[in-house]
DNA sequence: AGCAATAGAAAGATCATTCTTTTCATTACA
DNA sequence: TGTAATGAAAAGAATGATCTTTCTATTGCT
């Protein structure tokens, strides 16, 4: 009994892996179905016939990345009770994702989705986000950090590790962010926890 | 002698205005030229007059609107001798750019200009950036703030300002930034100049 | 043999750009 | 002062390339 060499779901995920590279490199609509049909070895009706339609890949992509970056996260969130290891538990998440798998999260947090996908929650909207706010405000309840706006501080931490996500995947910053981890996490903390006036 | 209703000067910014608005709205790929003539109501043969090809014409916004950040910003920083007031400038200038000209704002700082425009630097490359970076790198000489690398300094400086940006121009963040400049401006500064240790 | 999976040509739409025609302010001249 | 010539500017139809998606013929496994 022969095996094709290549089953659908391999092909299913071929297709996708192909697509999030060029996607990510040269920006949705600059990537065309011919184009991931040569990069992949994937026909047109095979890619068709997983998918409905361009953006339905697109979709899939992106869902695939998130549900996955959620479990990660809620796995690394278990056991930590205190208001700066929780906090510094998604840090690492982060960084270790932008080292590891750079595409993975330029795609998941860079792209302009609304622009390709029309139902699509934006990110800063989704379930991690949410988490690190509440994390924040239970902080603020427990007196670990200055009392203020969840938004606020959710805005202030999360900015600091995002641009630094951001410029690192831009090569602008040209160091490892894991090894780096310190002096972000330490700035970040600081933008929530004390107060100028102190 | 009867005028003609719009000189080709008026002519030219009505469409950058027109295309500007569109490409933020649905982006870039998503308007077309003719979607342009009807929004404008200028012809295909009059815009193609004025700009060599639609890149052009999205590269010529981008400059524009770079070059009138520019000018702003040296503006808001003469005078200004303290390490906090030159960064209160930046953060000042950045949020009311948001709160009265968010399309500009998000035109600047949020397209994915690379993927439409070939020559284009980066705006995390760009002047204010940079700028933003000596600011701190001085700030660090003079001991007004903590130690540091000036890119990390820079980057999460920067990063809680343009996050507030981001999510406000996403209506996720739904106040005005200028009438909450202090919440935000504090924890961008507090972010660069403390220590965890203290 | 039968059938799901696949390939790739073809269809149909849309886009950026070009090109020809028309318009209109200005100038030259009567 | 009135009129015709001129050429830059503008309009919009036409072009050709390219894209997404569909469709039909073929493959290869059971």
């Amino acid at each position: 009994m022969t095996l094709r060499k290549k089953t659908p779901e391999n092909k299913m995920s071929l297709v996708q892996k192909t697509a999030l590279n060029l996607f990510v490199q040269k920006g949705y609509h600059n990537v065309s179905i011919p184009t991931i049909v040569k990069a992949s070895g994937v026909s047109t009706g095979a890619i068709y016939s997983y998918f409905k339609n361009k953006e339905a890949l697109g979709q899939s992509i992106y869902n695939q990345i998130l549900d996955r970056f959620n479990q990660d996260f809620s796995a690394r969130l278990e056991e930590k009770t205190e208001t700066y290891d929780k906090l510094r538990a998604f840090v690492e998440l982060v960084f270790n994702y932008t080292e590891q798998d750079p595409i993975v999260m330029e795609y998941m947090l860079f792209m302009r989705h609304a622009e390709f996908l029309h139902e699509c929650t934006p990110i800063c909207h989704s379930e991690p986000f949410k988490v690190v706010r509440q994390i924040l405000w239970e902080g603020m309840q427990r007196q670990d950090i200055k009392q203020q706006d969840d938004f606020v501080a959710g805005i202030s931490f999360t900015g600091v590790i995002l641009r630094a996500v951001e410029l690192r995947l831009a090569d602008v910053y040209r160091h490892s962010l894991t090894e780096n981890i310190e002096s972000f996490m330490e700035n970040a903390w600081c933008a929530v926890k004390y107060r100028h006036s102190e």
